[in-house]
RNA sequence: CGGGGUGUAGCGCAGCCCGGUUAGCGCAUCUGCUUUGGGAGCAGAGGGUCGAAGGUUCGAAUCCUUUCACCCCGACCA
C-alpha cells in the first residue's frame, strides 16, 4: 500500500486543470524543460505523436500532397509584406539579432558579441506562409505549374505569455500545408477538402467528434479570407480548436508577387490555402477520453495496443507462461497489433496493472498459475476496466475485435458527452446562465464583430464556428434582436 | 504586465515564525534475503554548494537587502 505518489492523480472533479497536468507528467508524455514555455516530449508521448503523424501523412499523400522543408528563419522584412498577417503574429515572435558569442570580458561566462549583429534580423517562424510564398514566386510561371500541393512537418515558435503542456507551448510541432491554385474555386475546394481530412482523422483515429464550420471574421487567421475549423468539446466543458484550414485568397500571392500565365496567356495572381494541426492534438486526445485512473488511448493511436503481464512465483513458472504467451504474441503481431510482453522482474503485477492503466494501454492480458491450469487468460479493457477470464483458444481474434470495439466505444462515449453538453438557447439571459455550466451552446447571432466582442466581454465565451451542418433555420440575434441566418456554435475555449 | 505562490538529494516535501552539534522524512536508486492474481516486506548503503549574491551574527536553510528562476490565476493566442 505504499508508493502513494504515483497513484496520486488529481481527480478531474477536484481540479480539472491539475488533473491534466498531472496526467501528462505521470503518464510520461512530456515535461517542462529548462526553457520557459518549451516542453520536452518524452518517448511515450512522442510515440503517440508519431502515430498521429504517420496517419495524417498517409491521408495527405492520398489527397495528392507531397512533403518539403522550408527554413526555420524568416527575414524580418518578409513578415511585414502582408499587413494583417504581421499584425496577427508580430507580438509573439522570437527574433535572432546576432550570430556569435564571445567570452565575457568581465567574467567567466559568454556574452553576445556586439560586432556580430545581423544586417537584417531573422524571425523564428511562427508559421511559414511568408517564406513559402516568397519561394513559390520562383516555382510558379504557368497554369501548368499548378496546383502546387505541399506540406511540411516542422516546429514553429510563438512567444506565448502563458503556456500549458501540449495545449499551448512556445515551441510546438505541427504540419502546415501550403497550396497554390489557378482558380478561387479550386482553392476553396482544397481548403474544404483538408478540413474534411482533419475531421475524418479526429473522428476515426482519435475517436473525437468534431464540429466543422467557418470562423467569424474576428477569429479568422491573420491574412486569410476564410478560416475553417474543427472544434471539439473537452470533458471540462471547454472547446478546443483542433485544426484549421484557411482560404487565403490572393493575399499572399499579391504580397509576394506570385503570378502565373493562364491558358490564354494572361497573367493572374495565384490562389492559396494553408492548413495545419499541431501537437495540440495530443492535448485534445488526452482530454477527450482519459479518466481518474489515467490515460485512455484509442487503439488506433496507442503505441502499445496490448500489454501482457505474467504472474509467476519462480523462473520455472515464468518459462511455462512464456511458452504459452509467445505464440499469442506472434499471432497478434501477424494481425498488425502492437504488443508488449512485460516480463520484467523488478515490478510486481499490481504495479504493472496500475502503470499500464495510467498509460492508457487499451487491452491488458494477465496469465498466472491459475490460467496455466485452466488454459485461460485474463482480459481487461482500459475504457471500461472490465475483466473477464477467457480460454486462450481464438484469443487473438477476440482481441482484434475487442480493439475495434474499444475504439468505437470511446468514440460513442465522447459523442454522448457532447450531445449531453450541447444546448440551444434563445435569450441572452439563458445564454449567460448556461455558459456557466460549460459545453457547446447553439444560439443566434447578428453576424457583427461588435456583438461577438460584447458576448466575449460579458461571458468569456467566443464563437467557435458557424457550423456547416445542422439546423439552418434563420432567427433573431439573442443579444440585439437583429436577423440571424443560422445558429452559431459558442463556448468558452482553450 | 497585474495578482498569488514556490525554490532544501533524481522526484515530492518537512525544518524557517522563535538562528545553535553531523540538515531530516517519503518515494526512487544500489546490495542481500523473502515475495509476486491490484502500486510488496525486512536489513543495509549511496546521494545536499538548502536558487544566487551581499549583509547582520561567535554561529544563518532559518533574520535583513538585492537578484534570478519556475508554477498557478488574469489580459493575448493553435
Amino acid at each position: 500500500m505504499a508508493n502513494i505518489e504515483l497513484k496520486e492523480l488529481t481527480k478531474r472533479s477536484e481540479d480539472y486543470s491539475q488533473w491534466y497536468q498531472d496526467l501528462v507528467v505521470k503518464a510520461d508524455l512530456a515535461e517542462n524543460s529548462a526553457v520557459r514555455g518549451c516542453m520536452v516530449i518524452k518517448p511515450y508521448g512522442y510515440a503517440i505523436w508519431e502515430k498521429i503523424q504517420a496517419q495524417l501523412d498517409r491521408m495527405f499523400k492520398e489527397t495528392g500532397h507531397v512533403n518539403a522543408y522550408f527554413p526555420l528563419f524568416i527575414p524580418k522584412s518578409f513578415l511585414s509584406k502582408e499587413a494583417e498577417h504581421v499584425e496577427g503574429f508580430a507580438k509573439e515572435c522570437a527574433v535572432v539579432t546576432h550570430h556569435r558569442l564571445m567570452k565575457d570580458p568581465n567574467g567567466t561566462g559568454v556574452v553576445v558579441d556586439p560586432s556580430a549583429k545581423l544586417e537584417e534580423e531573422l524571425i523564428v517562424r511562427p508559421t511559414s506562409e511568408t517564406i513559402i510564398w516568397n519561394t513559390y514566386r520562383n516555382w510558379i510561371r504557368s497554369y501548368r505549374d499548378l496546383p502546387l500541393l505541399i506540406n511540411q512537418w516542422a516546429n514553429v515558435v510563438r512567444w506565448e505569455m502563458r503556456t500549458r503542456l501540449f495545449l499551448r507551448t512556445a515551441e510546438f510541432l505541427w504540419q502546415e500545408g501550403h497550396t497554390a491554385h489557378a482558380t478561387k474555386e479550386e482553392a476553396e475546394e482544397e481548403a474544404t477538402r483538408m478540413l474534411n481530412v482533419y475531421a475524418e482523422f479526429a473522428e476515426k483515429y482519435m475517436a473525437m467528434p468534431v464540429v466543422k464550420g467557418v470562423k467569424s471574421a474576428n477569429e479568422r487567421f491573420a491574412g486569410a479570407l476564410d478560416t475553417y475549423t474543427i472544434e471539439a468539446l473537452m470533458q471540462d466543458g471547454k472547446a478546443l480548436q483542433s485544426g484549421t484550414s484557411h482560404f487565403l485568397g490572393q493575399n499572399f500571392a499579391k504580397a509576394f508577387d506570385v503570378m502565373f500565365a493562364d491558358k490564354t496567356g494572361k497573367m493572374e495572381y495565384v490562389w492559396a490555402t494553408s492548413w495545419g494541426v499541431s501537437t495540440r492534438l495530443m492535448g485534445a486526445l488526452i482530454m477527450s477520453h482519459s479518466d481518474d485512473n489515467g490515460l485512455v488511448l484509442p487503439p488506433q493511436l496507442a503505441p502499445i495496443q496490448v500489454v501482457i503481464v505474467p504472474i509467476y512465483k519462480n523462473e520455472d513458472q515464468l518459462a511455462q507462461i512464456s511458452a504459452k504467451i509467445d505464440p499469442i504474441i506472434d499471432e497478434l503481431k501477424a494481425l498488425g497489433i502492437s504488443v508488449k510482453y512485460d516480463n520484467s522482474d523488478n515490478k510486481k503485477p499490481g504495479w504493472k496493472f496500475a502503470e499500464y492503466e495510467l498509460k492508457g494501454v487499451p487491452v491488458r492480458l494477465a496469465m498466472g498459475a491459475r490460467d496455466l491450469e485452466n488454459g485461460t487468460v485474463e482480459v481487461v479493457r482500459r475504457d471500461t476496466l472490465t475483466k473477464e477470464t477467457r480460454s486462450t483458444e481464438n484469443i487473438c481474434q477476440f482481441i482484434q475485435e475487442l480493439l475495434n470495439d474499444i475504439q468505437e466505444n470511446i468514440y460513442k462515449k465522447a459523442v454522448d458527452y457532447r450531445t449531453a453538453h450541447t444546448v440551444t438557447v434563445d435569450t441572452y439571459d439563458e445564454f449567460k446562465e448556461k455558459i456557466e455550466e460549460g459545453g457547446f451552446i447553439l444560439a443566434h447571432w447578428d453576424g457583427t464583430t461588435e456583438t461577438e466582442l460584447k458576448i466575449k466581454e460579458d461571458t468569456k465565451a467566443t464563437i467557435r464556428c458557424i457550423p456547416f451542418d445542422g439546423d439552418k433555420t434563420p432567427g433573431k440575434c439573442m443579444v440585439t434582436g437583429k436577423p440571424s441566418a443560422q445558429r452559431v456554435l459558442m463556448a468558452r475555449a482553450y
